[in-house]
DNA sequence: CAGCAAGCTGACAGCGTTGTCAATATTAGC
DNA sequence: GCTAATATTGACAACGCTGTCAGCTTGCTG
């Protein structure tokens, strides 16, 4: 009832549709120039034989490998690679393509060697770049060297004939800062992101607009420079509590440095929110669980990641270019790390 | 100065050492019967040529794929296996196979049925099965017969013959129950994981060995079912907190769990650790961040992953069989959700 | 030093596809 | 209805490697 253990090869699908083998490599590779008749006929052979390529053979002949990398730093924050993998596992399966993880420790010097190697080795035909990789000069540059296609995913101002993923991260940075401005915060603390992501200026523009848009002075000692972790977030946030004038708000770039400022003002013996509202970024695994649940913004990240698979392999498959995406819509999640200034 | 975006190939190598294709071919493989001289000249042009087999070629000649499957959880808790696949990938690469990842949405009714997809398609040598995926008796089946070597991680009774790695969950429990009993506590609830995971009954047994041989009477209603997830160790935490004489203490199967009984606990106005300590196992990336952090039992992962690789390629090439590992030592982290009862 | 086994090496045929190009079938044009 | 152009199909050679097997070298035995 089940397949066996072994596939049919395309011999026996041109035997069983009394066509040559190249008919089939037509049909299969969706080539012109076949008969809708004939191709029916080999299709229906394909069906009830359930036969697929050989991936071996096909890289060895063609020069398609369909393998695509996906190269991540090691560090990150999980949840976000999590949906990632799985966003790009899941539009790869079924287009054919064997997806193959990398991940890297940053900074690394030898950072293109190894992205050179990689690509090499795994003949990748096509490279998928969560943030902060698509962030990096370096690596875009390497691929552009080696004419390898990419899709980053991060907020870069794509290059024509780029493909790059992103969401309106401003714009939620924007919602966010309006929200604690609208629960009546006076002084909003901002830690910003680590600088070498993208994510991290638009974040910090959005604050600031919000600012500016509701006349708020733009205060510089309310602003701390953080690096997406745990740490950073947490002396950010003691150097915020530590001004004569504390903020009554902090909007942390992610949800590992708001976690960071929770622990910190915990630790001064503050309470959350009564004393200190705290807002985050990205809408971690355990941005519901650690108390109180924290005010933050989701993305859609497996969208993201689906899109970005989907649009290298039309890349690399050579279909039409779509028209350049419009940025995926966060959504902020109101919980209960924030609340109304009493 | 770098290699180019091209590879020698075995033609290369073997007109430049002055051989045939063939001996170049063995050595390369390490097969016997090449005179020393011979194969140093080759290994020579190798590392002057950075020559490395094309491996669709080989999989094609061959009946090797080199290609090992990691069938995980989807659900899972990421830390674990961001773990999983660093350890894993880490030992696949230099050993020259591809690690090919597949996510499982349990529980899953077709689970052998994509399994044995995932196998064929990809060709798979070898599957490495993360708990709780070596837990799942269908699973072992399906690999049993379709004859697929495979490694777990899994506290499993490890068949003769198959490779199965384990820590010693519990001792670690023993010791972590044991640590409460000594901070004072009476009355120490416990919340157990998934029935369907090997460790959830290592982690019991630990439990109750500890209050046996500390002469504790075991009280069935200090135990509760959860199933890994924050919702169920919250609910189970609620139950007991329920109880006409609450635990002083809980002890929770996984960290998830623990946090959600902190979380229950917050709500029902319970300070931490001063009404009630709670502990966890796993340390999992939040166990540090949340607030107090929490006191919990980390695992080698990282090092298990490898040896399960390790020893799964090991079979692969037909080394010796090594001799059945002894269990990993698991550590127990104590922090601040844990404290002496007053 | 012949005779034979064991050690070493290479020629050659696949492995299952795709690319090339020639052969054949169909259609269009007049 | 015939020819030219075009659409469809297939034969065959790669692709880079490993398996098989035969041939050539050694080294050992008596």
């Amino acid at each position: 009832m089940n397949p066996r253990n072994t596939k049919a090869t395309i011999f026996d699908v041109a035997e069983r549709a009394g066509v040559s083998i190249k008919t089939v490599s037509r049909v299969v590779n969706n080539e012109p120039n076949v008969r809708e008749r004939t191709r029916n006929r080999v299709l229906q052979s394909v069906r009830e034989l359930s036969y697929q390529p050989n991936a071996a053979a096909r890289e060895l002949s063609g020069k398609r490998s369909r393998v695509i990398g996906l190269i991540y730093e090691n560090a990150q924050e999980f949840g976000y690679l999590n949906d990632v993998f799985n966003g790009a596992l899941g539009i790869c399966e079924p287009a054919g393509y064997s997806l193959l993880l990398r991940p890297l420790t940053l900074p690394d010097s030898k950072i293109t060697e190894h992205i050179r190697q990689f690509a090499i080795n795994a003949r990748l035909e096509g490279i998928v770049l969560p943030a902060p990789m698509g962030d990096l000069p370096e690596v875009l540059a390497l691929l552009r060297e080696m004419r390898i296609p990419f899709a980053a995913i991060t907020p870069r101002e794509p290059a024509p004939d780029e493909i790059n993923i992103l969401c309106n991260d401003e714009a939620a940075s924007f919602s966010l800062t309006e929200l604690l401005i609208g629960q009546g915060h006076q002084a909003i603390g901002f830690i910003k992101g680590h600088p070498d992501h993208g994510a991290s200026a638009k974040r910090f523009a959005g604050y600031r607009h919000a600012l500016k848009k509701n006349r708020f002075a733009y205060a510089a000692p309310l602003v701390r420079q953080g690096y997406f972790d745990f740490d950073s977030g947490r002396i950010a946030a003691g150097k915020l509590l530590d001004l004569a004038e504390p903020p009554s708000a902090i909007l942390a770039s992610n949800d590992d440095m708001a976690a960071g400022a929770i622990f910190e003002a915990r630790e001064r013996g503050l309470t959350i929110p009564g004393d200190l509202s705290v807002a985050g970024f990205d809408d971690t695994r355990f941005s519901s669980r650690i108390w109180p649940p924290l005010t933050t913004v989701r993305q859609p990240i497996i969208k993201m990641a689906e899109t970005a698979a989907g649009l290298l392999i039309d890349k690399l498959n050579g279909s039409a270019t779509k028209a350049p995406e419009a940025p995926f819509e966060c959504e902020v999640v109101i919980r209960e790390s924030t609340a109304h200034l009493t």
